[in-house]
DNA sequence: ACAAAATAAGACTAAATTAGTCCGATATAA
DNA sequence: TTATATCGGACTAATTTAGTCTTATTTTGT
């Protein structure tokens, strides 16, 4: 499918809720998975996520939650869903260690070419504080 | 994820190989999938949903087989994914029929909306003879 | 008429991915 | 020291994707 997984959308629901804090403020996996009708300990998988690919900084402990990880502006639609799909292919052979039987004859891979550059560069062009603004 | 199917990509190839073909000729299921190394019962499969689709039209009996349903240049990108993929929407709640309990205050397909319009107009400015020539 | 070579169609199985849950550990504020 | 969070990993269930198999039909050539 051409198509983002559930996992994406909530974290691009999460990150514009994360976005809409005041500065200083956190919010908690509780409280976004209710407001945005998220299962809570999804959510809170997905936002580890987040965390490890430094989109958004954790507190831990109580009063702890989620802030965004720098400037709205400096995150990338690209980032965000790379965080949680893995870097973005849009066939196979364009992974990194893969290795096809096809190698010598397909020229699939160079026809889409544009296609994945096209699309990258968009997503690179995109930020959360546009995604946030809709 | 984000990516084309195998099915799709199979559907690809062999759409490029039947548009090598000079006029008047046919390809077999059978030579596509010993060209491509797609397994045939599969491509089978393909070669009929995008002949129900209409991009490519087939002769039965012996002798039989698959040639272009219309011109390369007038084969859209769009409408060979579409073929095996079905309509192409990069999140859920953009489908039809989707209704969601998060109608009233989800924004996100607002949000990704551009991206969606962005992707879909490349791909249907992208044709056949635009993926054969590589 | 009949055999051979194709496509057509649908049921079916297996593998992979996605979605979601659960639990025990750790961190921190009050 | 208790309550409230995040962290991390194992686990299960559901869905989608990939691929197979079988039977029927179409067409050509003999």
């Amino acid at each position: 499918m051409f198509k983002l997984s559930k996992k994406t959308e909530y974290a691009l629901m999460a990150l514009q809720h994360i976005a809409s804090l005041d500065k200083g403020q956190v919010a908690t996996a509780k409280e976004i998975a209710e407001n945005k009708l998220i299962p809570h300990s999804l959510l809170a998988k997905i936002l580890q996520q987040l965390t490890r690919h430094q989109l958004i900084l954790s507190l831990q402990g109580a009063h702890g939650g989620y802030a965004l990880g720098r400037k709205a502006e400096e995150i990338t639609l690209a980032q965000m869903i790379e965080a949680i799909e893995g870097p973005i292919h849009i066939i196979e052979c364009n992974e990194s260690r893969y290795s096809c039987q096809r190698d010598d004859f397909c020229t699939l891979k160079n026809s889409l070419n544009p296609l994945q550059k096209q699309l990258t560069s968009y997503l690179h062009s995109v930020t959360l504080a546009d995604v946030a603004a809709s």
